[in-house]
DNA sequence: AACTGCTAATTTTTT
DNA sequence: ATTAGCAGTT
């Protein structure tokens, strides 16, 4: 324990009391990894409610995920108890939709607007390059949206956007497509995540009361990882602090790695002529890693020149040196790391909640994946697949938000032919238009047209029975709780039924999660709120305390640790990325470094930096070369491990060369010198899972093993 | 309307 | 290596 923590409250280095502290006018408080931002944060707000400064409902705390907000609330509960459920603490589009559902109408809005994911947006821009008659191969939907997207960060509405971004796509007709977009959403009923703000500093410049009123209401704000909030989010906060300048914001402008989707670290670097007499502190002394991890993560930041530039500090001894890898390709790679793992877990009796393999890139998981398994490890996957995209979880959410609004016409879309009703593409079309050409919803313009025998014979009866059994759930919800309501639908629908008669492992494992979100149903007092929850979600952001390996992004990890971290495939094009090199050149390679930086301070106690000299992509092999980030390191804190590593093959290789080789095949009866008799399960790489009779399941190299005649 | 089999595009990172 | 989208077939 540092001596200097002893003399401040609340266990605080002199620092980070500072930052707690100034309580009046804006703060920056430029805190490195491992400094103890989130503790600063959150025992400010204790402070502050402490002093009776405010009360709980005038702080506004705002993050980026909702996993750092529900650990900022849970951390403060600790100090301040139940008094923290008053505050307004959330992700910055949670905070923002909950304000406009309460403004809704003010902004040409209805108050029950749904809020729409990627993929609903993607069906929305594919509707109109269709309509509008541009090619999607030439100009693509997804194109489109990133646009549109970085013109909302800007916080642009269609007309605001300038000349001179109106760009190449569809030769210039973007600023139209983006018309035509909103126009849609609207008429929809619905929001994209952009919108949520948009509609937000819209509502707070065309209504000064309510911009006022929330400008006395939140007489403090604190803000995280400012380094990533882009433009919208900072004017966003320069109208909330229009009336009093109490603004903490917390960041490290050498984490900043979502430049890619329009967060500006000039934000962060420009913070003092922002916001007048702004006092800065800096948090420099790390409480996380060993020094040769902080060393070798300063010295590669230092190669950046855009930063406000610190020195990262830490009283922790040497530790462990980095260990530096190379392997033929990445199935050795991914090999070699679960056997490390093995090590770890068994020899130095580290748990697996305290690895993490942390990549570049989604793909590279796979591979971990097959490693691990076939080592038995447990492990899980962050943010991978997530709960909320799974088909069958955005298939009954389609059915639940038809529940709540008949309207819904991108649920209508979904729900309407799942399972199988007969009702196909054309039929879809024709309502479609009707739809357009009347300026009504999809589902008032498919009952019409059942009406008028516009649509007649099966698909009419089709769906008339689908609507009268839509109907019939909507009623039962006022004398019954909702839940129970979801049930009876999933069986009347035959939606079950369809999973029921695959009968595939995979058909099982959708049923599991469908119980499993009817189940999670259950903690809401209703269908809306629900919905809300689950629109705004973006990762599960469940509590993770089982003991498994983590394995994810480094994007995913920001603001976790690990004692033990892998961090595979540092190769050019891989990491940094060839794309982000091509698109961006050297601001690009900044963000990349940033992104090795957050990769290496993730570390506590063992680093593991590996590279692939080959590496299967698109199904075929590509050869690499080793990351320029590795030259980057000071290789007095590394250790190149891959000379080692050969010898240590080329033993095994003799030994068993000189020996008998044995029948591997599972099933198969063995007999180990101390563990006696037993039955291979399966065989990796000269590893076999062996069920031995006496000692139960073990693992050893085949070379000790030898058969055993019956 | 639903199914089959072929081709082309895809992989950065996410609220 | 997978998958979405498409044309042609039942």
């Amino acid at each position: 324990m540092n001596k200097a923590q002893l003399e401040y409250p609340y266990g605080l280095n002199e620092h980070q009391m500072d930052a707690v502290s100034h309580i009046d006018g804006p703060i920056l408080v430029l805190a490195g990894a491992g400094t103890g931002k989130t503790k600063v944060l959150t025992t400010r707000i204790a402070h502050i409610i402490s002093l009776g400064a405010a009360s709980p409902n005038q702080i506004l705390a705002v993050t980026f995920t909702n996993k750092a907000a529900s650990e900022m609330k849970s951390r403060i509960r600790s100090f301040v108890g139940d008094v923290v459920d008053g505050m307004w603490i959330g992700t910055f589009h949670s905070i923002a939709a909950k304000i406009l559902r309460y403004h809704a109408s003010k902004v040409g809005l209805s108050n029950n607007f749904t809020i729409i994911d990627t993929q609903d947006q993607l069906r929305i821009a594919k509707q109109i390059l269709r309509d509008i008659g541009i090619d999607e191969k030439q100009y693509p939907p997804k194109l489109m949206l990133y646009i549109i997207g970085r013109y909302k960060d800007k916080s642009w509405t269609p007309d605001k956007v300038p000349e001179s971004e109106v760009g190449g796509f569809a030769r210039g007709m973007m600023r139209q497509l983006y018309a035509e977009y909103q126009n849609r959403l609207l008429s929809l009923g619905a929001l994209d995540f952009g919108d949520l703000l948009l509609y937000n500093v819209v509502l707070f410049n065309e209504n000064l009361d309510v911009g006022s009123y929330y400008q006395e209401k939140f007489k403090y704000i604190l803000v995280d990882e400012y380094q990533d909030t882009n433009v919208i989010q900072y004017l966003w906060l320069r109208i909330l602090t229009q009336s009093n300048s109490n603004i903490c914001c917390v960041g490290d402008d050498d984490q900043a790695i979502y430049g890619w989707r329009g967060a500006e670290v000039a934000n962060i670097l420009r913070f003092e002529k922002d916001f007048r007499n702004a006092k800065v502190v800096r948090l420099e002394q790390n409480y996380r890693s060993t020094s040769y991890i902080l060393n070798c993560a300063a010295q590669l930041i230092s190669n950046n020149r855009s930063r406000h530039g610190k020195t990262l500090w830490t009283a922790d001894s040497h530790g462990e040196m980095i260990k530096l890898y190379s392997f033929f390709n990445d199935k050795h790679e991914a090999r070699f790391v679960a056997d490390e793992i093995d090590v770890l877990h068994r020899l130095h009796k580290q748990p697996l909640s305290e690895v993490a393999i942390l990549v570049r890139a989604s793909y590279q998981t796979r591979n971990f994946e097959e490693s691990l398994n076939a080592f038995r490890i447990p492990y899980r996957i962050v943010g991978g697949t997530k709960f909320y995209e799974r088909t069958e979880i955005k298939d009954i959410i389609a059915y639940i938000r038809l529940l709540v609004n008949l309207d819904d016409g991108l649920a209508l879309e979904r729900a309407i032919n799942i399972p199988k009703r007969g009702i196909g593409d054309a039929t879809m079309q024709q309502i479609y238009e009707t739809s357009k050409t009347h300026s009504i919803s999809l589902f008032a313009a498919a009952s019409n047209m059942v009406e008028n025998q516009t649509i007649k014979g099966k698909t009419a009866a089709a769906i008339l029975s689908f609507f009268e059994q839509l109907a019939r759930w909507r009623s039962l919800l006022n004398n019954m709780n909702h839940t129970e309501v979801i049930d009876i639908m999933l069986d009347e629908s035959g939606y079950k039924q369809m999973w029921k008669n695959q009968d595939t492992e995979e058909s099982k494992e959708r049923l599991d999660n469908i119980k499993e979100l009817v189940n999670s149903i259950k903690e809401f007092p209703g269908l809306s709120t629900y919905l809300e929850h689950v629109s705004l979600l973006g990762d599960t952001d469940a509590i993770y305390n089982d003991d498994k390996v983590n394995v994810m992004t480094i994007h995913a990890a920001k603001g976790l640790e690990f004692s033990n971290v892998f961090l595979p495939g540092w190769e050019e094009g891989l990491f940094p990325s060839a794309r982000t090199v091509s698109e961006s050149g050297n601001t690009g390679i900044e963000e990349e470094r940033r992104l090795a930086y957050v990769a290496i301070t993730r570390a506590k106690e063992r680093l593991y930096i590996s590279y692939a000299n080959t590496r299967s992509v698109y199904g075929s092999i590509q050869s690499s070369t080793p990351s320029r980030f590795l030259d980057e390191l000071p290789s007095e804190s590394c250790q190149d491990m891959s000379e080692l590593l050969m010898k240590k093959k080329k033993d095994i290789n003799n030994a068993q060369r000189t020996k008998q080789p044995i029948n591997t095949q599972s099933g198969k009866k063995v007999e180990h010198n101390v563990f006696g008799t037993g039955i291979i399960l399966n065989v990796y790489d000269s590893i076999a899972q062996v069920l031995f009779d006496r000692t139960g399941l073990k693992k050893v190299s085949i070379d000790y093993l030898k058969d055993c005649e019956e």
